[in-house]
DNA sequence: GTAGGGTTAG
């Protein structure tokens, strides 16, 4: 502070001009604050050369420090047109584009803007995508006569290459004289971009130069157009090679679903950036290689590389995918112990996390936690609670939600309809498909219907489902279909039922669920020619039911169970619990529901399978034996639970005194006292 | 005392 700041007699003598040289070589950032305080302190931060300087030395990329420049640029009483068009430049360098395009709009009220104003502005609509506003500042630099300067002339090709407006970028394209490689570039780049590879390979070959940045548009144009194949040509093809287009490459792999490749291509890499551990794991998280995923985080740990944003995001998606508790929570404490916010998307995808993997409660607590909530955070936890069948909390969240200002989106929707279907509550599932579209203006989209269908059939309004799958602006598809079948068969109407399987089996022939609900059916009915006929359709088409099979989390290993497991080491303890289990509930008075034994179509090996042996028995007799008191016990199905199990659960709940949480296809199911949080609703 | 594109992950 001493070397830098004159002393305020020397300042008395020696008017601004001497503090104006003090600023003027470049300064770090902490050089700059100083001489702020400084100027501020000794008034001569009024002048207004020292004020633009600060200003400006803020704004440098070197120091980019927004927060400053802003404050400086408000205390200035009258900024010239220099200083605003550095303020605009600094906000959308910072991707804070909008707040950059309302200080244009607000400068439009001083000056008249120049040539350099535009293209600042431009590229800010550029990374919004803001077409609309664009084609508004396009007009004016027409009307304003700027249409001819060179970098204006540039940023308009960059924004409608950027919006996909690829001819009107072609049209100013053809208007400028001399055009160089980033202009090019530009033209380049929004050919690929819109998928439309065969002219960018044209223009590409039309080129006079081209660097590094022309080939690599132009492989992940073709990538992404599924021409992988000649992507990788182009890129052995290229003269020189940079990281991003080794990047590249992989991402172009990993999009098609090649993950032998873009494996082999990293571990041929000498240099590896954060974004290529990004591609690697998101890579495998968008291929379903959840574990691969996990495996490739570790290493980029041990390899000290930090995870960003995008890498937690793909990290906790992959733990939602193998619903491992385990590990979800030891990525949160990662995340916690390295002060990571989660006022962003990391937030949205660990409260999903948590709710996919059963634990309403870790969702809720990280939802709390989180200060600023956005929209996603909003709708991940009323997502959450709708499958979790916690309704009331739900729309409870929701009403919260919209009481501060913050405007659902569909997916929101989603998750509250879905709520009041789960929970049977039809009437204000009803009112509120009506608000979504008329407060809202959300147009419904399949999904949404789906939860209408549901919500009907659940309440046994069959026909009403079927009238509005017939009214439905959008081709219904199987799931709509299979939910009726369901509420077909959960009715025992076999008309209704016949009708959602024809269109179920037209749709999705391959989908073994629609065979297997309307033989059931058949069979509860007593139509036993009908169940061998649809057996034989199975059979002929070579389809055949997925066995169950249940899965428990215990010290961050997964056991596995099927129908009749006797494979688990503590197959012995298992057994005798079952057995212990067994004499519990006959005391309880449990009457096994043996209607479902009939539902089964399987061959031998189910028929023989008693329902005690079903696989989530197996599971909760592990769980018995090994969960530690206190601890509820998290299972995770891939069918629908049966009637038997489903009131079996219940009443276990109860005897042990344990919490019992079973995820099915589709919802998660918490047995509590006896009682299920679905309330028999599923 | 300002000045064009910035490609790849999410």
């Amino acid at each position: 502070m001493q070397t830098l700041a004159p002393s305020d007699t020397l300042h008395q003598h020696f008017p601004q001009g001497l503090h104006f040289s003090l600023l003027k070589s470049s300064k770090t950032h902490q050089e700059t604050q100083q001489l702020h305080a400084f100027s501020l302190k000794t008034g001569i931060f009024t002048h207004l050369s020292v004020s633009s300087r600060l200003l400006s030395l803020y704004a440098d990329p070197k120091i980019n420090n927004l927060r400053y420049a802003r404050s400086v640029f408000d205390r200035i009483q009258h900024p010239t047109l220099v200083l605003w068009n550095i303020i605009i430049k600094c906000y959308v360098e910072n991707q804070r584009s909008y707040e950059g395009i309302s200080l244009f709009a607000e400068l439009l009220a001083h000056f008249l803007p120049d040539e350099f104003t535009f293209p600042c502005v431009i590229k800010g609509c550029a990374k919004l995508n803001a077409l609309k506003e664009g084609k508004q500042i396009h007009g004016l630099v027409l009307k304003l006569g700027f249409g001819l300067y060179k970098f204006v002339q540039s940023s308009l090709v960059n924004l409608y290459s950027k919006c996909g407006e690829i001819g009107s970028a072609q049209k100013v394209f053809d208007e400028i004289d001399e055009k160089d490689l980033i202009l090019w570039n530009s033209l380049l780049d929004g050919y690929a971009r819109c998928g439309e590879v065969k002219v960018a390979m044209k223009v590409f070959e039309e080129m006079p130069e081209k660097d590094t940045y022309s080939w690599t548009v132009l492989i992940d144009g073709l990538a992404k157009s599924g021409e992988v194949e000649t992507a990788r040509e182009i890129f052995e093809m290229m003269p020189k090679r940079n990281i991003i287009s080794w990047n590249t490459m992989i991402n172009g792999y990993m999009k098609a679903g090649d993950v032998n490749s873009a494996r082999k291509l990293f571990s041929q890499m000498s240099t590896r950036d954060l974004i290529t551990w990004n591609s690697m794991i998101g890579g495998f998280e968008l291929n379903l290689r959840f574990v691969e995923a996990l495996e490739m985080f570790e290493r980029m740990l041990k390899e000290e590389f930090r995870p960003s944003q995008a890498t937690l995001v793909s990290v906790i998606s992959s733990v939602s995918g193998l619903a491992s508790l385990a590990k979800g929570r030891s990525i949160h404490s990662y995340i916690v112990k390295n002060g990571i916010e989660l006022d962003g998307v990391v937030g949205t995808v660990l409260i999903e996390m948590y709710s996919k993997c059963g634990s309403i409660d870790s969702a809720l607590a990280v939802f709390r936690t989180i200060n600023h909530k956005k929209l996603g955070h909003w709708t991940a936890i009323i997502v959450g609670l709708s499958i979790h069948g916690m309704a009331e909390h739900a729309l409870k969240l929701f009403l919260e939600m919209r009481k501060i200002g913050v405007k659902p989106n569909a997916i929101t929707c989603v998750g509250v309809l879905n709520a009041c279907s789960h929970a049977g509550l039809i009437n204000d599932g009803r009112g509120y498909f009506k608000m979504m579209i008329n407060e809202y203006g959300i147009k419904p989209t399949i999904e949404h219907y789906g939860c209408l269908v549901d919500m009907l059939c659940r309440a046994g309004y069959l026909e009403e489902a079927k009238g509005t799958i017939e009214e439905m602006p959008m081709r219904p598809n199987k799931v709509i279909w299979m939910t009726l079948l369901s509420g077909a068969r959960i009715r025992g109407n076999t008309k209704i039922g016949e009708y959602a399987a024809y269109h179920l089996i037209e749709v999705a022939p391959e989908t073994i669920g629609g065979y297997v609900v309307l033989s059931n059916m058949y069979a509860v009915a007593g139509e036993w020619d009908k169940v061998s006929k649809v057996r034989d359709m199975m059979k002929k088409r070579g389809l055949r039911k997925e066995p169950g099979c249940s899965l428990i989390e215990h010290r961050g290993m997964h056991h596995e169970f099927i129908v009749g497991d006797k494979s688990h080491p503590q197959t012995k303890e298992i057994y005798s619990k079952l057995s212990e289990m067994r004499e519990k509930l006959k005391l309880a008075g449990h009457i096994p529901d043996t209607s479902q034994v009939l539902l089964y179509i399987e061959e031998e090996e189910e028929k023989e399978a008693e329902l005690e042996h079903h696989s989530e028995r197996l599971a909760i007799a592990f769980g018995l034996i090994n969960v530690d008191a206190g601890c509820p016990i998290r299972i995770m199905k891939n069918l629908r639970v049966c009637n038997d199990c489903h009131s079996v659960t219940k009443l276990l709940s109860k005897i042990y005194s344990r919490e019992i949480i079973v995820r099915d296809n589709s919802r998660f199911h918490h047995f509590k006292n006896g009682l299920c949080s679905c309330k028999d609703f599923w």
